[in-house]
DNA sequence: TAAATAGTTTGACTTTTTTCAAACTATTTA
DNA sequence: TAAATAGTTTGAAAAAAGTCAAACTATTTA
């Protein structure tokens, strides 16, 4: 099994994390897992294409926001809160909370 | 001389905001903007052809980030703090602080 | 009125992004 | 080992976004 790359968060720049959360199926992904805490990938409140929501997995974890997990054949992704906070402080918190339900 | 439509900052998604900021050329107009107060579009601080500009101030103003108001043959652009803030609280400043120079 | 100034619009081109079917990989369970 | 489960990769297509030359508009100045 391949290691999943999760940039150091000091090398991330705001820009991929903004446009990261900018698209609203992501937003919602990054919702679900700031409520509900860890979740697998197919367990995450969205019903779409698995490429398709593989795809986001992808680009929400190379731009720090995610973190991935292997766990049987389940894949566990949890937000990056700290690392979010100390980089970039105050910005989750806002963007969670001018977030709606898709 | 046409109305410029600036949308009413209630009506203005998360995801259009966190789009309109993730290029890094409108993060820098809008950096140089906050720190410099009110400036004409072809005093901003950023050299590139005028079409581009005039595109990304197109992006910006649609999001509802900046205000922007003719002043003879000059267009003034400015940030719209304090809707961005009473409609996304902290976003605002949590980017700006999160940015660093183009 | 003519020229200069400041910026927009149009249109073409390129790059990036989103989407998803089909095929694939890795792990667990029967 | 075979089948089931969970998710990825590939590759193709479509949509969206970024860039900028050329032509245009509106305002001010000579």
């Amino acid at each position: 099994m391949r290691e999943l790359h999760h940039p150091n968060i000091q090398e991330v720049p705001v820009s991929n994390v903004l446009h990261a959360l900018s698209d609203p199926v992501r937003l919602q992904i990054v919702r679900i897992v700031a409520e509900m805490g860890e979740r697998c990938c197919g367990n995450c409140g969205i019903n779409m294409p698995k490429p398709t929501l593989s795809h986001h997995f992808k680009v929400l974890r190379e731009a720090g926001i995610i973190n991935v997990r292997q766990e049987g054949t389940q894949r566990c992704i949890s937000l990056r809160s700290e690392d979010l906070n100390s980089r970039f402080p105050g910005l989750l918190d806002s963007v969670l909370q001018a977030s709606e339900p898709l």
